[in-house]
RNA sequence: AGGGCUAUGGCAGAGUGGCAAUGCGAUGGAUUGCAAAUCCAUUUCUUACCGGUUCGACUCCGGUUAGCCCUUCCA
């Protein structure tokens, strides 16, 4: 029995989906202007796994993520690079899904953008005026009326004279409530715009995301999820836009990440103390960032540091290295549902996605392997271990390739590498180990470690 | 100031009202020419602090302290 955390009753409910077996889920994108840090890997690598796992459950889920590809900032830095706004959101994009690809991270059912659902957003800031939600301000701005929307604040338990006490002293507005939010932004010299029965202007940040899931999954759906640092303003913004203009409940289940962090603070732009996947790649395999992500609950926040993506390198090499002696020519027997790793597997998935748990089941399968006796057990539990692995999106890579690729910039020279290994051999068969020692000498300063078994000389990074 | 979350061994990180997973690391043994890998064993936490409930709490309740997140753009 599926149990997921939902962020609106701060409790863990078991999951019902609307419609029996299908589940429809939307996950708040990125806004696209820039690379993708470590952070932004973190929440999509989660509702990655989640897809994953639902799946495998035999859900049959649409899974929506969105593109933002209109807002402040987008403006601001096509600006700053005199380029057209379309041209640098393009560039991202690209960038994001080469980035998020290398990650493992399937691509969603549907990736809809800001500025293909203009004519949708349009439509639901029309129905939030004529049911008097939203009105237009003096200087053309259309603003959501906070006031008018009794449950404002549920989603991130925030009232309304709360934050209007805690608000900053602003400059002078239009708005009739400090707290109204803009939905339709005049039109700025110099800005990309859109025609409305407002004037000339553009969408304001959280009505996208009203218009996208209403487009791509109706009124009502199951799951809506996102960072936790999008639950205020972002998400509560959402839902009191589409409960207000759509007249029923919104998402049923509200799943948020927890926010990496750097020093034990959170890694943003803002702090500049951030890691683009980019640059994390050149350091660590992929597979061992993504590893790194699994290791801890998604809700939890995530430490980011050097010496724990070491230590998780560390972890899947071993689950690997039980992997290394078995045949993959041959087809790997069928995996029974019934199995108890599997079981223990499903058991810890289904309280809440807990990804710490399914990777301690992972690592007694692999021990499982590695004690095995004859090489049918072996196999059946090589078998157990990439069906789970691919559930979290590991274990996929044949074990010889994991072991031995050069990440990031590393040189690779094979021949090198061969016919030093032959040298040595040679050396062996001599009894010269000194020579033998100091080959194996040379290959550590390479970074890589020789194994002999059995006759031959395996070889791995280290 | 208001709201939320968290506090576990050298590090990372789960579970559980009744011997505290798993991984990384460390130590010893088996194995090896020596290693590596693997297996076996060991290692460390009175589970932040104080009080309560209970036969029994790390686990439930209350308080304290500390940290982080949100209240401004943010995954």
């Amino acid at each position: 029995m599926l149990h997921i955390y939902d962020t609106l009753t701060q409790t863990k409910k078991q999951f019902k989906p609307i419609d029996a077996g299908k589940i429809r889920m939307y996950v708040c994108g990125i806004t696209i202007y820039d690379y993708s840090h470590i952070g932004h890997a973190r929440t999509f690598v989660a509702f990655d796994v989640i897809t994953r796992y639902l799946r495998f459950s035999e859900y049959d889920l649409t899974y929506v993520r969105n593109i933002t590809d209109i807002d402040d900032k987008i403006i601001a830095r096509a600006n700053e690079n005199g380029e057209d706004f379309k041209q640098l959101t393009a560039r991202f994009e690209k960038i994001m899904h080469e980035d998020f690809a290398a990650l493992g991270m399937a691509e969603p059912d549907i990736e809809p953008k800001a500025t293909d659902s203009i004519a949708e957003i349009i439509e639901i800031i029309e129905q939030l005026i004529e049911s008097n939600f939203a009105y237009q301000g003096e200087d053309g701005d259309v603003y959501y009326h906070v006031p008018e929307f009794a449950d404002y604040g549920k989603l991130s338990k925030q009232n309304l004279e709360a934050l209007q006490a805690g608000e900053r002293v602003g400059v002078a507005t239009d708005k009739k409530n400090s707290m109204d939010f803009v939905l339709w932004k005049k039109a700025k010299p110099g800005e990309p715009t859109w025609d409305s029965p407002w004037g000339e202007g553009r969408p304001g940040w959280h009505i996208e995301c009203s218009a996208m899931t209403k487009k791509c999954l109706g009124k009502h759906f199951d799951i809506h999820g996102g960072g936790s640092d999008l639950q205020f303003p972002h998400h509560e913004n959402e839902i009191a836009q589409s409960e207000a203009a759509n007249g029923c409940t919104f998402a049923n289940t509200w799943i948020h990440t927890g926010m990496v962090q750097v020093d034990k603070v959170k890694m943003s732009k803002s702090l500049n103390n951030f890691f683009t996947i980019r640059d994390v790649l050149k350091e660590f395999r992929a597979e061992t960032v993504r590893y790194f992500m699994l290791s801890s609950h998604y809700r939890s926040q995530l430490s980011y540091g050097e010496e724990n993506l070491i230590s998780a390198d560390a972890a899947l090499e071993r689950l690997y290295l039980s992997l290394r002696d078995i045949d993959f020519q041959q087809p790997l027997p069928q995996v029974d549902r019934d199995n108890p790793f599997v079981e223990k597997f499903g058991i810890a998935m289904d309280d809440d996605f807990n990804t710490p748990e399914a990777v301690a089941v992972l690592f007694e399968v692999a021990k499982a392997i590695n004690k095995a006796e004859s090489t049918d057990s072996a196999r059946a539990n090589a078998a157990i271990l990439v069906e789970l692995g691919g559930v979290l999106g590991i274990l996929q890579q044949a074990p010889s390739e994991f072991l031995t690729a050069a990440v990031g910039d590393e040189t690779q020279d094979d021949a090198l590498i061969e016919q030093l290994i032959l040298e040595r051999k040679q050396a062996r068969e001599d009894k010269n180990w000194a020579r033998a020692d100091e080959i194996r000498d040379q290959f550590n300063d390479m970074g890589i470690v020789l194994e002999d078994k059995e006759g031959k000389t395996l070889w791995r990074r280290n």
